[in-house]
RNA sequence: GGGGAGAUACCAAAGCGGCCAACUGGGACGGACUGUAAAUCCGUUGUCUACGACUUCGCAGGUUCGAAUCCUGCUCUCCCCA
């Protein structure tokens, strides 16, 4: 993988840069897609490419890994193969599912033991583990294996999740760097920034990932329900002193005012299940604000979704037309309006790098925002 | 013609003397959702001068301290046998 960082801008420390794998390149800022059963939900690849022009997708080691399984990938030439997606993909290790499956895992030096949501088996992720797991799903980018910590987190057990995945950060790269790609495309290890609220574990662990020297690094643990102002205060912090010719990657975030006051701090890249699985949940997101279609005020407006944004999905359907279909919870529905949010946050990132290369990015940024994070 | 069952809020459907303004679904109307256990979850859904009051369970009477629940009549619906 390479980096190239293009242009930075002056009043904001956003970049545009350009990520380069075998599989083909990235233009940052960017946002990632996340499809984490080896599909984006409701969202067909042609309409990834054609309509959304989604760069990179996610895939997630601990789904992957429970269904289909380790075979059926690797019979299937790794997730590229098996899903017939050539873009590049991120993996996500399971560290989320160490968050968000808190009540189905137990945690040790030693690694994650997990009990399967699926069929209740047991499963143990050490960071070795996930290592080989993600050469066999073959990810161009793939994430060391961390612990996420909730908010909010108590002092000491944020100190001393952060050391223990600074330990399996270690665990990690050894056993990588041990390893070779199944498949003959390279593939890169961003370790993760953790530390929870706390300043000086932030700064820390920012330095022990930015001293583990990998080509590019991530953020981890926000956007877990603390305030906007403290995600961007750690964000902040911790791009400070991460490397400046590396890609930054803030892990899970999110609305688009949180990535356009993000890319401002310096992030690159970014990931969130918000625009696909608010979308199967009616909400839209437009150049024009934020829209709830169930409410019974788009009943009668046939006006197109999104006559702004363009593209196919944003100017056939209208409004009372994807009202109905979710009301219905007709397929469709949930099909339509991924595409529309997703549109959005390509469209989102794109115009942020213009505006970044063209030097206007904060003036931009600055009266998007409130638009875009209008209630209609 | 004979016999039987039933009518409950927008719909369906519980309740069978006080714990009922009435279980539960659905629908409708709002809200939540941030490295996806999510096409999920949570509210509200008789009226009002709203931590209280008032009018509701086919219609009209009655019994009772008290009725959606018991009794009488009426109206309507459905099923079975001729």
């Amino acid at each position: 993988m390479k980096f190239e960082l293009l242009a930075t801008d002056t009043g904001t420390a956003a970049r545009a840069g350009e990520i380069t794998t075998d599989r083909g390149t990235i233009q940052t800022p960017i946002f990632m897609p996340v499809g984490t059963a080896a599909t984006v939900k409701a969202v067909h690849q042609r309409e990834l490419i054609q309509d959304i022009h989604a760069q990179i997708i996610l895939g997630n080691t601990y789904h992957l890994y429970l269904r289909p399984g380790l075979d059926v990938i690797q019979q299937a030439g790794g997730l590229h193969g098996f899903a017939n997606w050539q873009r590049p993909i991120l993996t996500d290790s399971g560290g989320y599912q160490v968050y968000s499956l808190s009540e189905k895992r137990k945690i040790s030096a030693e690694g994650v033991t997990f009990q399967s949501h699926i069929d209740g088996s047991k499963h143990i992720f050490t960071p070795e583990r996930v290592m080989d797991i993600q050469r066999v799903i073959g990810a161009d980018i793939i994430m060391a294996f961390d612990e996420c910590t909730p908010y909010p987190c108590e002092y000491d057990y944020a100190r001393e999740s952060m050391e223990m995945t600074h330990k399996w950060l270690e665990r990690c790269c050894r056993h990588f760097d041990q390893t070779e790609p199944l498949y003959g495309n390279s593939q890169t290890l961003f370790p993760i920034v953790q530390g929870s609220t706390f300043k000086d574990l932030r700064r820390h662990s920012a330095e022990v990932i930015a001293a583990a020297d990998r080509e590019g690094n991530a953020i981890g643990g926000l956007s877990v329900g603390e305030p906007a102002e403290l995600m961007y205060e750690m964000t902040e912090l911790v791009c400070g002193i991460l490397p400046k010719n590396k890609p930054r990657y803030l892990m899970g975030v999110g609305t688009p005012a949180n990535i356009l006051e993000a890319i401002a701090l310096g992030i690159d890249m970014f990931d969130c299940v918000m625009p696909t699985r608010n979308a199967r949940n009616g909400m839209l997101f437009t150049t024009q604000g934020i829209i709830n279609i169930r409410n019974e005020r788009w009943k009668n407006d046939f006006s197109p979704l999104d006559e702004t944004l363009g593209g196919y999905v944003s100017t056939h359907y209208s409004k009372a037309y994807l009202r109905h279909l979710v009301l219905s919870n007709e397929m469709l529905g949930a099909q339509i309006a991924s595409i529309q949010n997703l549109t959005l946050y390509l469209w989102l990132v794109r115009k942020a790098r213009e505006h970044i290369i063209a030097g206007t990015f904060e003036s931009w940024k600055n009266s998007v925002i409130a638009q875009l994070m209008r209630r209609i």
